[in-house]
DNA sequence: TCATGTGAATCCATTCACAGCT
DNA sequence: AGCTGTGAATGGATTCACATGA
């Protein structure tokens, strides 16, 4: 992610609700989504207030940590009670910024490109994929639920029109880094990427990535680890991964 | 992730290579396969030695953050000239238990794990998906990328056949939990989760979550921050999140 | 009495800056 | 002279524990 210049200024941290903003701690902001889903189900099952501890459950967290990052929103709970599920809901949709639908551009619409374009969840989460590109002109023009791919050339023309807030990259890692820059040469400055690469881009611009190869490589860490453990305390047996089943059920 | 104990106790933190093992800090683990990643490129490229500066650059992060990281392996280069990349290359695929492929099984054959069951990516990476589970009649007996999807009550023998040593649930959200349920009473103890949803599982078994709309709602805040910052520097203009393109390009 | 909100303490990660080796 | 490896310093995030208020 780029650098933010930290410390905006504004006097006054945590609640202040209109156009000036809390600077919440980075690691709080990437748990709001977790607490946003939580809460909708627990408003879907008719709950409407919470207390922090079950919230945290809810939200695989310890209690503490949830109280301390709903605090940074200059937070609304009661005490002795618990939170108001409706008003926090609509309080980490407001500093998420979820307010109004955000258009989202996807470019390559390959293997896993075309699976993103058709998910539903992205729908009900306050995004909608407003337009596909690719390079590939076997694939310009093809139609994917409901939306026409275009040729990536048209990228910058059509951002400005559908107002086009986040670029998702989902192309093979060489194509990454040109895709990335026309997304910034269009006005983009937020960039999810999917391709396994590092992307540079100016000052100001945000990029998130999501590597699936390397997600499966820390868990083998992980493996690795277990059954190095396993192995010494077995001395040298069970080296091939299989864990015993037995005692491990829940 | 579950917590695991931490400090195993061995007394010597660092670089010993039999089978006692280096614990390292979880977010050097995290940056590792990055790390891998860039130096299978610089082999690619006929290079054979790197500088710590020269491979942060290429992996995106700082140098001295970098070397810290390679210091926990016990790392092995040579000042005033640099690291070994071939050394490095096994030295990292070693620790993070590369060393022979593993077996991976995917539950949910729908709109996502179809993309994933036919990701080429993971192959070149040190995983192999050996099998397609789910519980749909529909979808069970359909060949996908070679591979027969069989139905999710098949999973504990074929788990133990195949040595399956990791599972991926890309499932809805209201699957999820049973899905994990059979797959540690199958005994693998590390999961990636593509579903919304918190998974709750024992003690020793990793979870790793990857949702979608949770990155985008993250680059949502940041957008929303910087258009607010944005409008209070030019009094309130261009709340419609479409940056001016003037003087963005690279 | 109960559960939030928060100072204080602790833990972990990043960065600095330089000693030590090639 | 140049680059690694690492103590020391800094900065963030998590956790503790309790004062505060419904």
């Amino acid at each position: 992610m780029s650098q933010l210049s930290p410390g905006t200024g504004s006097g006054s941290p945590g609640a202040s609700v209109g156009p000036d903003f809390p600077d919440l701690p980075e690691a709080t902001v990437a748990r709001l989504p977790e607490y946003l889903r939580a809460l909708s189900n627990l408003a879907e099952a008719g709950n409407d207030t919470v207390s922090s501890e079950a919230l945290a459950a809810a939200a695989g967290v310890n209690s503490a940590k949830l109280r301390k990052d709903l605090s940074h929103l200059g937070s609304y709970g009661t005490r002795g009670v618990g939170y108001d599920v409706a008003l926090l809901v609509g309080q980490i949709e407001h500093v998420l910024g979820l307010t109004h639908r955000r258009a989202v551009a996807l470019v390559g619409v390959g293997n896993l490109g075309h699976a993103l374009a058709g998910y539903a969840g992205f729908g009900s989460r306050g995004f909608r994929i407003t337009a596909l590109f690719d390079a590939d002109p076997r694939l310009v023009g093809k139609t994917i639920n409901g939306l026409m791919v275009r040729h990536i050339e048209h990228l910058a023309d059509v951002a400005v029109q559908e107002a086009i807030a986040i670029g998702v990259i989902a192309t093979p890692a060489s194509a990454a880094q040109p895709v990335a820059d026309v997304l910034v040469r269009a006005g983009i400055t937020s960039i999810l990427n999917f391709a396994p690469c590092v992307l540079s881009v100016p000052d100001g611009v945000d990029v998130r990535k999501v590597d699936l190869a390397i997600e499966l490589q820390i868990l083998s860490f992980h493996e690795h680890r277990k059954a190095s453990l396993t192995g010494v305390a077995l001395t040298g047996v069970a080296q091939n991964g299989v864990a015993p089943v037995e005692g491990v059920g829940g």
